[in-house]
DNA sequence: GTCTATAAATCGATAGAC
DNA sequence: GTCTATCGATTTATAGAC
């Protein structure tokens, strides 16, 4: 029952959140809008700030599951490589256009005087992996064009966390194209999302697509 | 005169913006620290989003106006094609840095319920072309490492408008790279400013740096 | 062009009855 | 766990004197 009421809160919120932005979102009005009275909110949550986080960390959660999802089913099937390593770019996109408030709040600026809470690292984490799973999986076979590795020894340093929780015994080269990628995929949907492709880019889903294979070819990936 | 307080309304809206945001943004807050009535503010800005507009085109022209001249002073300096190239998005890094919440205002989330002003175009323009031109320039002195342009029809008619405005008589697939390297510097401005590399870069300058030389590579620009 | 005064709202959070 | 009532604060915007 508690459970049942919680989640309509959340509900409630995500359509505000939607439709007023993250800064706008009041206690208040997601009462008046759920009949109820706005003290009895804090019996399911301990005030505005919590309630934000919630729908943090539900938006992390979401588009992690949609992206693993995707990625699982691209690497279970028959598909290409390059079909595997565009399943979760274009899963990303999806859910973004599909929930443009909730990629401003996990892409976009930050939310003024709010900390973001640390549960959100571990979907951020699902997340990041499932895009890079083909990188990995293509480098231990063997399939990855290969070349040789320059980067210094502060490079090496300064992605050394990338490669220990997400890309093992891959070499800084690869781990460099593949957060370039990653930086890549993350600017070309903001971009579109946030309005910059307006005058620019007359097709974006058509440019999505092609960038992200490119940016397959240029990590080595097979086709 | 009236410039002038103008002017000064404008700055501490700016310091106002940089400390808790755009959407907290009021215009009594900003009367007080003038000493000033909220009332007459309202002889300089028609209300508050007139007041955000004029902040976020000086934002546009502030970025627009340093990335230029960076650009400028490295195009008529003596170093290499590298250095020219990498002038605007060092720059753009720095303006960022120094000017997070203003980066938020063009690069992050809209501002909910409001709608950018036409004036930005016109900075915008400016923006990206400073960016680009090196590589038009190499381009149009047969300095650019040419490669099959093999793109489709359609994708030429996608990226048109930026070929009709910035990229004279260049080939798509030199277009394609560019807005990807466009794209690619927007995001990692953008993950590494609302704090999306706290745990995976370490040293996001040298990450910068080398993303931006990996950059000029793909799309072919001499050292 | 600046002020005082005010209208008409919004909000978060808490106390305390039931 | 939900309610009423309320405190104390915020805001935009306008009317009208000077």
């Amino acid at each position: 029952m508690r459970d049942e009421v919680t989640r309509e809160i959340l509900a409630v919120a995500g359509t505000h959140l939607a439709q007023e932005g993250a800064a706008a979102l009041s206690l208040r009005s997601i009462a008046r809008e759920l009949g109820m009275a706005p003290s009895a909110l804090y019996r399911y949550f301990d005030g505005r700030d919590a309630l934000l986080s919630a729908l943090i960390v539900a938006a992390y959660t979401s588009l992690a599951d949609e992206v693993e999802l995707a990625a699982d089913v691209a690497q279970a099937g028959t598909g290409t490589v390059g079909a595997q390593w565009s399943a979760a770019p274009l899963a990303m996109r999806s859910w973004a256009l599909a929930r443009p408030h909730e990629w401003g709040l996990i892409f976009g600026s930050p939310v003024p005087g709010y900390r973001a809470p640390e549960e959100t690292i571990v979907p951020y984490t699902r997340l990041v992996a499932a895009l890079l799973r083909p990188v990995v999986v293509a480098h231990r076979s063997g399939r990855l064009t290969a070349e040789p590795d320059n980067a210094s020894a502060a490079m090496a340093a300064a992605v050394a966390p990338v490669r220990d929780t997400l890309m093992p015994d891959t070499p800084t080269a690869i781990v460099l194209r593949a957060l370039r990628a990653w930086s890549t995929i993350i600017g070309v949907i903001s971009l579109e999302l946030f309005g910059h492709w307006r005058q620019a880019v007359l097709d974006p889903a058509l440019f999505f697509t092609e960038t992200v294979r490119a940016l397959g070819d240029q990590i080595g990936l097979p086709r």
